[in-house]
DNA sequence: TATCCAAGGTAAGTT
DNA sequence: AACTTACCTTGGATA
């Protein structure tokens, strides 16, 4: 077993593990104790997440935790890198928010969930757990990845307990559309499923639209099955760097209805080439991350 | 208890 | 190019 301790005041506007992971970015993590997101009970705010990495070809479990001003990784490979990346600790906070407007409605959700990080998610499961987001619930989301991994994934050892990586793209690709199915994929079975074959048989890579300029890459991404123009901006936000992609989603779409209707031009291009602008354009991305976690957590009181 | 409805939308068919 | 409609499943809201 290996391990290591990140400082998180070297971090560049700190660092909070829970909201990062648990604000409906990624849905590539797991919690430790088995409880699921949204619940808070009996939850001081230090629990363990894991995840499943490929650093040198071979799957191997990370677990991340972190407690007093320190982030805790451990696993049976050097994983500091793959942490640095996955939760994107490199990325200078307050860099991003002296380049965001200082609205109200971005003022207050930066001060609520201070040292929130994007993800940087690995391009196929990105691709697959957003394909699944289509009219779902954030909570079934993260169980069907769960579902996938354990039907098809590789068996993989940790600290005694046997895990799975998540599924290759091979793995989902031989998967059978009623197989699936039976893990309540619903409708997106075989969007899954073909998706999966196109990577599989090298007909496409969505880390291939990294090479492109910001709407081209979006485009590039709906060449898959099951990827409109939403899915492929989370794609670009939460794992290709573009950080100033804004998925336009239900709870966006009522922010901007709410506090920019200007911004509402009838049509996803125009609306996100609007709302983008308003954000702040560069790192619009993540402004639209820190409203969507409070206007989505303040759908009873507030909305 | 039964029914309705929305959930981090997309594909396919019409106008 | 803009507008409709169908699509799986489920938990919570509504009657």
């Amino acid at each position: 077993m290996e391990s290591g301790v990140i400082d998180v005041d070297s971090l560049a506007g700190g660092f909070d593990l829970q909201s990062t992971l648990e604000s409906g970015q990624s849905y590539l993590w797991w919690r430790e104790d088995g409880r699921d997101y949204e619940d808070d009970s009996q939850y001081g705010g230090d629990a363990s997440y894991l995840t499943t990495t490929r650093e040198d070809g071979t799957p191997a479990v990370v677990r991340v935790r972190q407690t007093d001003g320190q982030v805790r990784w451990e696993s049976a490979v050097d994983a500091e890198s793959a942490v640095r990346r996955r939760l994107r600790l490199d990325d200078d906070l307050v860099e991003i928010r002296d380049a965001t407007p200082a609205d109200e409605l971005l003022e207050t959700a930066f001060d609520t969930y201070r040292g929130m990080r994007l993800v940087r998610d690995p391009p196929f499961g990105a691709l697959v757990s957003f394909i699944c987001s289509a009219q779902m619930h954030v909570t079934r989301i993260h169980g069907m990845q769960q579902s996938l991994r354990a039907a098809f994934g590789t068996p993989v050892e940790f600290d005694g307990e046997t895990y799975h990586a998540y599924p290759t793209p091979a793995q989902l690709a031989d998967a059978t559309e009623e197989q699936l199915r039976d893990l309540s994929l619903g409708y997106r079975a075989p969007y899954v499923k073909r998706t999966a074959k196109m990577v599989a048989d090298g007909e496409a890579d969505p880390a291939d639209a990294r090479e492109l300029p910001y709407e081209e890459a979006r485009d590039a991404l709906t060449e898959f099955v099951g990827v409109g123009d939403k899915v492929a901006d989370c794609v670009l936000l939460f794992s290709l760097d573009y950080l100033e992609a804004v998925p336009l989603d239900t709870w966006i779409r009522k922010t901007i209805t709410e506090y920019y209707p200007d911004c509402d031009r009838g049509n996803y291009t125009d609306t996100s080439r609007a709302i983008r602008e308003r954000l702040g354009g560069k790192y619009a991305g993540y402004a639209q991350t820190y409203v969507f976690q409070f206007i989505r957590n303040h759908r009873s009181t507030d909305v």
